[in-house]
Parts: C-alpha cells; sequence; structure tokens
DNA sequence: GGTAGACCTGGACGC
DNA sequence: GCGTCCAGGTCTACC
C-alpha cells in the first residue's frame, strides 16, 4: 500500500482489555481479502469502504497506547465519523470481553498463552452480509480459490475508490443483486456458488432478510444457526463459522483442516470425523468454538 | 436421519 | 501442452 493519503480528524476508539490490533489481525484469513490490506507485522488495518452516504473512502487504523486509531483520507461528515467508528469498532471486537474465557484458558498449556498475546477477538468485515458471502465462498475451494474469487467480487462489482479507481469497496447486496448468476457463475469465477450468492444478495436487497440485525439478536445460540442455515450455501461448517463471528462459540467450524489436526493431536494422524473433534472440544462448552480456534496445536499446517 | 453423487475450480501429476 | 485425478463443503435425491 503506497501514495496513502491519510489524514484529518483521526478518530480514537478504546478497546476492552487486554486488547492487541495484530492478534485481531492475525485471527484468521480475512485480512488476506479484498478489500481488506494490512503490512508483514499487521501493524494496521486498511480498507476501502463504502458508507452509507455512498461515497467511497480509504480508511486506516491503527493500535496507539491500546486505543485504536481511525483515519480516513478526506474530512468526514460527523455521521460517517460515527459510521466509520461503528464500523472498525465492530470489525475488531472492541467490546468484547473474554475474562471468563481467559480464566479457564489459564488453566490450559494449549490455549494460556491468548492472555497474555491478547489472542480471542476474530476479525470480521462491516456487515454480516460481507462475511456470508466470503464464508460461502470459502467452501469447497482452496484458499487460493476464495482470493481469486472475492477479488473478482471486489473488482468486478465494488464501488470505486475515487482518487484511485483500482481500488474498490466490497460491492453492496444492492449492486451484487443487479447482476445475473451467469455474470457471477463465470466471469467472476464463483461456479456454481452463484446463485447463492446472488440469491443472498437479492434476499438482504429486498429486504426479506434482515443479516445485520442477526449480529444484536437476543436468541439462543442454537437458534440462530438454524436461521443461518436457512441461508443457500451455508451448512454446518460455515453456520459455525459466522457463528464464531457473531461472538457465539458453541459450535465448532469442522473442516478437513480440523479434521487433520484433531487427527494429528489426539490419533497419532489416524483419519477421524466430526464427531471426535467435538468430542476433544466438548469440555470448553459455550467456549469450544474459540478454544479449537485457537489452539496451540503441534501438527504444524503448511500455509 | 444417513448416504451417494453432483457441483466447480485450480493445482498436482503423468505422459 | 494436454489430459486426468483430487481436494474442498453443500445441496438434493433417495433410502
Amino acid at each position: 500500500m503506497t501514495g496513502r493519503e491519510v489524514n484529518l480528524e483521526p478518530l480514537t476508539l478504546s478497546a476492552v482489555l487486554p486488547f492487541s490490533l495484530s492478534s485481531v489481525l492475525r485471527s484468521h484469513g480475512w485480512i488476506q481479502l479484498a478489500p481488506c490490506d494490512t503490512d508483514e507485522t499487521h501493524s494496521f488495518l486498511g480498507r476501502v469502504e463504502r458508507l452509507g452516504s455512498g461515497r467511497v473512502v480509504e480508511m486506516l487504523a491503527r493500535e496507539v497506547d491500546g486505543s485504536v486509531l481511525v483515519e480516513a483520507a478526506g474530512a468526514l461528515s460527523e455521521s460517517e465519523r460515527v459510521e466509520l467508528g461503528c464500523k472498525v469498532g465492530w470489525m475488531l471486537g472492541l467490546d468484547q470481553d473474554l475474562t471468563s474465557f481467559y480464566a479457564l484458558a489459564r488453566q490450559e498449556p494449549k490455549l494460556a498463552q491468548m492472555e497474555g498475546k491478547a489472542q480471542g477477538r476474530i476479525l470480521r468485515s462491516p456487515t454480516l452480509f460481507e462475511d456470508t458471502v466470503k464464508t460461502i465462498l470459502t467452501t469447497n475451494t482452496a484458499w487460493s480459490g476464495t482470493i481469486r474469487m472475492v477479488g473478482n467480487l471486489v473488482s468486478g462489482f465494488g464501488s470505486p475508490l475515487p482518487r484511485d479507481p483500482s481500488r474498490h469497496a466490497f460491492p453492496t447486496p444492492g449492486q451484487l443483486a443487479r447482476t445475473d448468476e451467469e455474470t457471477l457463475r463465470a466471469h467472476a469465477g464463483l461456479g456454481y456458488r452463484a446463485p447463492y450468492v446472488l440469491q443472498l444478495a437479492q434476499e438482504v436487497a429486498e429486504l426479506t432478510l434482515d443479516l445485520e440485525s442477526l449480529k444484536a439478536a437476543d436468541i439462543p445460540t442454537a437458534e440462530l444457526r438454524k436461521r443461518l442455515l436457512a441461508i443457500k450455501g451455508v451448512g454446518d461448517y460455515a453456520a459455525a463459522n459466522l457463528l464464531m463471528i457473531l461472538g457465539r462459540y458453541d459450535y465448532i467450524p469442522v473442516d478437513s483442516w480440523a479434521l487433520k489436526m484433531v487427527s494429528h493431536e489426539w490419533y497419532d494422524g489416524e483419519p477421524v470425523g466430526r464427531g471426535e473433534v467435538e468430542q476433544a472440544f466438548e469440555r470448553w462448552g459455550e467456549w469450544q468454538g474459540l478454544a479449537f480456534w485457537c489452539w496451540d496445536w503441534s501438527h504444524k499446517s503448511p500455509g
């Protein structure tokens, strides 16, 4: 990221401690997906963001003395500043309090490092819509495929940054809803996932699906999971992944990587199934997804 | 409720 | 360079 013109009116956000920006950015691969941006040391979160007004801005968040400083290129109105602050606060989980989990994690050598490193927050997108699309695009493909598909969506359908039209924001539901299945399938390279993404975008754009309300829905995790599973293209793995993003850790996103890790951790590399993964973390109850996610695995997977 | 096959793409591999 | 095989979750049809 070069030639960044970030200035004017920085916004300071406080976080529930302990907090580490680099720990959040390293929490999973989302930071590698467009339109997010960082450096090798994960010292900042950069992003091209489309605000509610339709204005597209370049934002940058840094950690300064345990707080988060948010800057945008160009002056923002007060409402735009509030919106940007809310988005960054949600993305970084600044109000998440993991105190009770850390108390349990201290007793487990494989998790004891978490509190000291301020681990446990999982990087989110500003909207659950974006996270759902990205999660669908992680299924049944290699990570390189996910990067490619998300990149195609952003560059092909997202609003361009005025001062650098080669960079784009993540497309809104309306922008994706206006395209068609064949374009998503062939040109964006989504393959069979195209109808899933298109249907999701159309339902959100037409307000028949209120995804964002699930962020604060005061309902049991099992009910929340049911609603996520009702989305075409979202199965057990994707639902568990989205629940983790929503701060619900009752389910484990069991994918092929999870099976491999558990196999090497407890079964001498012998093949295991979903049951063995769930059994391994059952004792963590409402925190099992987070314990799984942050586990210090003995088997180090390449990449 | 469980299972098999199809879906789509990129990468690895053999020729 | 080309063809084949495989990995990766979810959906649908079927039992």
